[in-house]
DNA sequence: ATAATATTCCATCAAAAGATGGAATGTTTT
DNA sequence: AAAACATTCCATCTTTTGATGGAATATTAT
């Protein structure tokens, strides 16, 4: 059985494909109830009947987009993982911060999805929970700061949020931020994984 | 002049106090699109006129909010920075950390409603956004990150937001992040100020 | 070419949401 | 007590929003 989600990957072209990736922006900027489906219609350049032949209703467009997005991190992921299988824990991080942080800038609605289906009261992805929790897991393993699976600590697992958080927040951030920082999008990039470097790297590599 | 806000402030049992309290979990809980006027009164225990009588429309209502936390925010900095004058680094932060988690794990919806205008496109905040480059500035200085206040660099502000970033992010994220470490609140509190002082105190701590 | 299928839009509905006028009630001032 | 003012709620309005039926159009299969 094929899924819509699958449907709009393989043609990107198509309106499902048209519709997921005005609907990702959107959502990414506004959140859910920020956005409505004519603003998504509207933007696509259809009607709203169009938008829910393709994807039912509005609840289901952003547990399409939220899914999307997911699996797309969950690639980055392991192309990272592939990059630094061996590498040491400085050279995991250091690579870990530049891909991410380049996957980041360049889809910051991504960032913005996951900070809203994080942190908001309205969260019914529990599935997401249990995906997230398993890679979270398998990343303090592999950045040994646990034995094996069956005896990862609270303490580890929340080293890795830390990780992931840093990141996170200067992508989703970036408006506000670039701001107060006063300086151009190209500068930003490189003194936000200048900082996380800066951050990060100690903490983990320390004797 | 004296504000609707200040009125609220002054007299905590009035109705005036009790809609804003309603409204600044409300919308830590659900953001500004989540929320209805009705949800508010609702909760409150009122007709929605009574609370237009009261705060005027919606956004004004949610403005009077962001308001109040950030002044109660600007407040707990003023408090630290009483704390810690003329102390080392490293106190300096143990403190920070110690003291803006404390407040954010009793106040959970300030660090979400902070999250929401700080992260959401929609920011009509350019007063906030000032102020918060100020305060940056300003702990950049008093961590001597920077000479002078004429020059902060991009550099020094980013790593005073980095540390602001990964406090609000745990507090924030507690449901789900609560749910990855299983762990119960006492614990989660612990874990995360353990794993702040982890991540920061080395980075600002080195030879 | 024709039938079957898929796609798109127009018109429309019902519910939700922001907002207000004005009556009723309570409080303060004179 | 009476007048002035403040507070509260009920009823109601308008706009927005999510959603659908069905006709029109395009596409594909036979």
């Amino acid at each position: 059985m094929i899924t819509p989600l699958e449907k709009a990957r393989q043609n990107p072209g198509s309106m499902k494909a048209r519709i997921l990736n005005s609907a990702r922006r959107l959502f990414g900027d506004y959140g859910f109830h920020g956005v409505t489906t004519r603003m998504v219609a509207k933007d696509v350049g259809i009607d709203i009947s169009t938008l829910h032949y393709h994807w039912g209703d509005k609840q289901n467009l952003y547990e399409s987009v939220v899914a999307d997005v997911n699996d797309e991190i969950c690639e980055k992921l392991i192309e990272i993982e592939k990059k630094v299988h061996g590498k040491s824990l400085r050279v995991r991080l250091e690579v870990a911060i530049e891909v991410m942080a380049d996957y980041l800038f360049d889809n910051p609605e991504a960032s913005n999805l996951i900070l809203f289906s994080y942190f908001g009261k309205t969260r019914p992805d529990s599935i997401m929970d249990s995906k997230m929790s398993e890679y979270v897991t398998n990343i303090a393993i592999a950045m040994g700061l646990a034995p094996d699976k069956m005896d990862v600590s609270p303490q580890a697992n929340a080293r890795v949020l830390a990780v992931w958080n840093s990141v996170i927040n200067f992508t989703s951030g970036e408006n506000l931020f670039r701001s107060i920082l006063d300086v151009d999008r190209k500068q930003y990039i490189e003194v936000v994984k200048e900082t996380l470097r800066f951050i990060l790297i100690p903490a983990f590599t320390k004797e």
